[in-house]
DNA sequence: TTGAAAGCGCTACCAA
DNA sequence: TTGGTAGCGCTTTCAA
């Protein structure tokens, strides 16, 4: 490949005029920088970017950390990633890959110190995240996509839990529902600590108080199997409940059987709502399950921005940004007025 | 950050014996190796892999080139490229994302000419695919996920297609059936031609003719009401079909609703059969549907091995590997023996 | 067994 | 308006 020496010979121009015209930081004759042009054009030069990366001593890239014992491919984090790895090319950035199971961060140490990436985009954030140590210490600038424990003083993206649970109660209880299942993630996750899964408990329970809701919680295992059994004895304990929000999408078609087998028609005698339930499942139970859902693409677009900020701030003392992403119900067919209300 | 200059004066040797050292490419005294170590210990060294690439005229950094109008995040599409990652680091390389519309590969082309990224990784191969041949035009190392049109001299990984029909084929023949509905992708893609899709409809013909049955294929927008519209009018016009093949996540359910809503039960009147089903999908519809499905990790796997492997092998002429990627059956609740035949 | 130094391709400072 | 050159952190050849 072409270099940066090709294009001064063939253009009879010193090395650094070549630089300068490339850069635009001092001011060429324009005539020479035809010449410099033209001469590029002809070699097919490109500059090379670790040669400018050592020389800067920043490489523009990115490491997006991507824990791996997270059982399931979720689409919500592929859109996430696909929309981050947009919004930082169309800043200059890329963004490298870093899968590691959650438990083996001296890695990730020994992977930062070796200067291949400028910052990290963190997912599938832990109320205790190992990661979030391990960058601070050797000051690596970060975005959390998901949040740590309180206090967390840390720039973050995550999803406006408040409003999901609060948009998911509301719409329960306006259709008239006092006791509601909160059909949760498998307990795999549930030790696993995320903030958000932890969040989304607390704020539904709150919600539902304030909402004058009863909310009895279980934690079925994946697939609908385990859905079905779930809901199947919570309705034999509680028969007065009519309704559960579902944030497990592997278990939201049981719950949707379950309850049809317990002789509830759905919607009509049971509702179910989706928590950031997949469009594809959702679409696929029958019903197809109205769901409250969040906005996957703002937030991978919302944390390559906060990044990029960070990066190009040059080290200033930036203000911590956080940002939380609203959701949104999507009526389909999965929730009805009770009995008493209609 | 420490660098190599920095362990030396600690230890008290030169720069070159610290980078022989490392490297172990030439003896270096116990004694002297144990300072070394130590010294780097105490500093938290870690080799500059900026410094490393720019004098080796290599990064270890392959792009991961994912088309970003594919309209739906495919889960297939996830795991290939986790699985790809994780096999690639283990081998000290890693994955980069680039991002790009179908479109513009002259972005592309430039990019390459960086040399930030040894090789590539294509997703979503088309059947005339522009960006084979901008990488080819700067003989950067590529293997492709997926194939182009034949013939097809480059190194690829790809699902059997040939045994997904087949297998897809035999195991509704076997059970009696013989008029099946093909519900291919929705129209946007077939005019994207994958090589993917356009292979599955001839061979799906194929093994249709060699099992005797009969194929009427269609191809419904996404969602289920297009799936209940297209199954509903085909079975209109031909009450003799007894199944279907779906290779259409979003309209799968639509399908077996179309079905039901037209007097079949499923699967004793009518037989669904996925191709190429996320179990999330899957496990979602009711009954929960039988599928041929993937493995998406083995081809992300192997893609990253197979790079890895040209990119070792120094530019040696190295064989084309081209590898297929078996299918299997996964049996769930969708698919039943014909009345005739049971 | 060890050290000195050239050079990977670029940026930016110092001079002219 | 332009050229020369040091140096980013490393690997590797040449010398001792």
């Amino acid at each position: 490949m072409a270099t940066m020496a090709d294009v001064a010979r063939r253009a009879g121009v010193s090395l650094s005029t070549v630089s300068y015209a490339l850069s635009g930081s001092r001011p060429v004759s324009d005539a020479t920088r035809a010449r410099i042009f033209e001469a590029m054009e002809e070699l097919d030069y490109a500059p090379n970017l670790v040669a400018r990366s050592l020389k800067g001593r920043r490489t523009r890239i990115v490491a997006l950390l991507l824990p791996t014992d997270d059982s399931d491919a979720d689409p919500f984090m592929t859109d996430v990633i696909t929309a981050a790895a947009e919004t930082a090319r169309q800043s200059g950035y890329h963004l490298l890959l870093w899968t590691e199971p959650f438990e083996s961060s001296t890695d990730l140490q020994t992977f930062v110190r070796q200067g291949l990436v400028d910052g990290a985009l963190l997912l599938s954030v832990q109320l205790e995240d190992e990661r979030v140590a391990v960058l601070q210490r050797d000051a690596i600038p970060m975005v959390l996509i998901g949040r740590t424990a309180e206090p967390d003083p840390f720039t973050f993206v995550d999803t406006d839990t408040e409003q999901l649970t609060d948009t998911a109660m509301s719409h329960l209880a306006e259709l008239g529902h006092r006791a509601v299942a909160y059909v949760g993630p498998p307990p795999s996750e549930l030790e696993r600590r995320y903030g958000f899964v932890e969040r989304i408990q607390t704020e539904l329970e709150t919600s539902a108080g304030r909402h004058g809701v009863e909310l009895l919680t279980c934690h079925p295992e994946r697939g609908p199997a385990a859905g079905r059994e779930a809901i199947g004895a919570l309705l034999f304990d509680r028969p007065d409940v009519t309704a559960a929000v579902v944030m497990n999408d592997p278990a939201l078609a049981g719950v949707i059987q379950g309850a049809q087998a317990e002789g509830r028609r759905v919607p009509e005698d049971f509702s179910v709502l989706g928590l950031l339930t997949s469009a594809l499942v959702a679409d696929a139970t029958t019903p197809a399950t109205t769901a409250v859902v969040g906005s996957p693409t703002s937030i991978g677009r919302l944390a390559a921005e906060a990044i990029v900020e960070v990066l190009e701030g040059g080290g200033a003392a930036m203000p911590v940004r956080q940002e939380l992403v609203g959701c949104e119900l999507v009526v389909r067919s999965s929730t009805a007025a009770t009995a008493a209300t209609a």
